[in-house]
DNA sequence: AACCACTTCAACCGCCGACTT
DNA sequence: TAAGTCGGCGGTTGAAGTGGT
């Protein structure tokens, strides 16, 4: 069954209100409310149809709404609903007063969903972006206190295992026996490899659904149809985002490219390596970082040659 | 100053579910 | 139960703004 566009009538003004027709509209909802807003237009002398009234007004003519920039605290608790609802940004608006769901769609879409994808965390699972666990897997060392975010030293050392990470990776897609000597990791006090196999998301999303198993104290499908996730948003489950991850020795975010190139050609960082093109995929990308590297200070070719 | 590329965000579009007839 | 109406939602668009060259 189709319905009829509510704005097909001819000669219905669309685009960007007017200051005059944004005053007809505050003043017909603050004297009637707003009622039906498909017939709303005509009572208020609006040549918009009803549903760019609505539109008009609930993101941006409502007298409750909240301007400006978004907090901390806001930005964490985008992300932890939004790991638990997906794009559902009526929900998630639901629990940040005075905020519009459009404007939570567009902070996500042009800042929070950019911000993930640096950190290598795919923005619509919430979890490490396949094959660059070891990449994220350090924010582990963070979270348990071996590694300090404000000290610069140790973000150094982040930024130079996350790139032998990616090295171990390449080389055991090129030979899967190689591996690289476990001494790369000195100076680390926890330097046994497989701390950085712990995981991610438990240690960042610990009551992210995808953990909570049958018979969990957390009844996880109630979780929604309740909408209550405020226990979400209590100190105790509260856990700051990790740092950015460094992808080069001075911190800078150049590298970051190419972990978006890296997404979206699959067969670069592919487990399968006996495809001819995949090991292709995996010099070319190699070559390019390599390539990168030559503004600041030919990193990658020291390491590699 | 002019041009271009990129980002931001208000607004639109089409679909869906709830409700009514 | 089917058909129609409406409000609401999420994806997308494009104008305006911004920064770099």
């Amino acid at each position: 069954m189709g319905r009829s566009p509510c704005c097909d009538e001819s000669g219905v003004k669309k685009g960007p209100w007017t200051p005059e027709e944004d005053e007809k509209l505050i003043e017909f909802v603050a004297k009637n409310g707003h009622g039906s807003w498909r017939n709303l237009p005509k009572l208020a002398g609006l040549n918009r149809c009803g549903k760019s009234c609505r539109l008009r007004w609930t993101n941006y003519l409502r007298p409750d709404i909240k301007r400006g920039k978004f907090s901390e605290e806001e930005e964490s608790t985008i992300i932890k609903l939004h790991s638990l609802l997906g794009n559902r940004w009526s929900k998630i608006a639901s629990h940040l007063p005075g905020r519009t769901d459009n404007e939570i769609k567009n902070f996500w879409n042009t800042h929070l969903r950019k911000k993930l994808l640096q950190m290598g965390i795919d923005p619509n699972t919430h979890k490490p972006r396949t094959d660059l666990n070891h990449f994220l897997n350090l924010s582990q060392l963070f979270n348990n206190g071996i590694l300090n975010p404000l000290n610069s030293d140790h973000l150094k050392l982040q930024a130079e295992i996350a790139k032998l990470q990616l090295l171990q990776n390449l080389c055991q897609l090129l030979n899967p026996t190689t591996t690289i000597p476990t001494t790369i990791n000195n100076g680390l006090q926890n330097p046994n490899p497989s701390q950085f196999q712990a995981g991610f998301s438990s240690s960042f999303m610990s009551v992210m659904p995808g953990d909570l198993e049958d018979g969990d104290k957390i009844n996880k499908a109630n979780l929604e149809e309740m909408g209550n996730f405020d226990y979400l948003l209590q100190a105790e489950n509260y856990h700051p985002l990790p740092p950015l991850i460094s992808e080069s020795p001075d911190g800078s975010a150049s590298n970051v490219n190419q972990i978006e190139s890296i997404e979206t050609n699959p067969l670069c960082f592919s487990t399968n390596s006996n495809s001819p093109t995949a090991s292709s995929s995996i010099f070319d990308s190699l070559e390019s970082l390599m390539n990168d590297d030559e503004a600041n200070g030919s990193y990658w070719n020291n390491i590699l040659r």
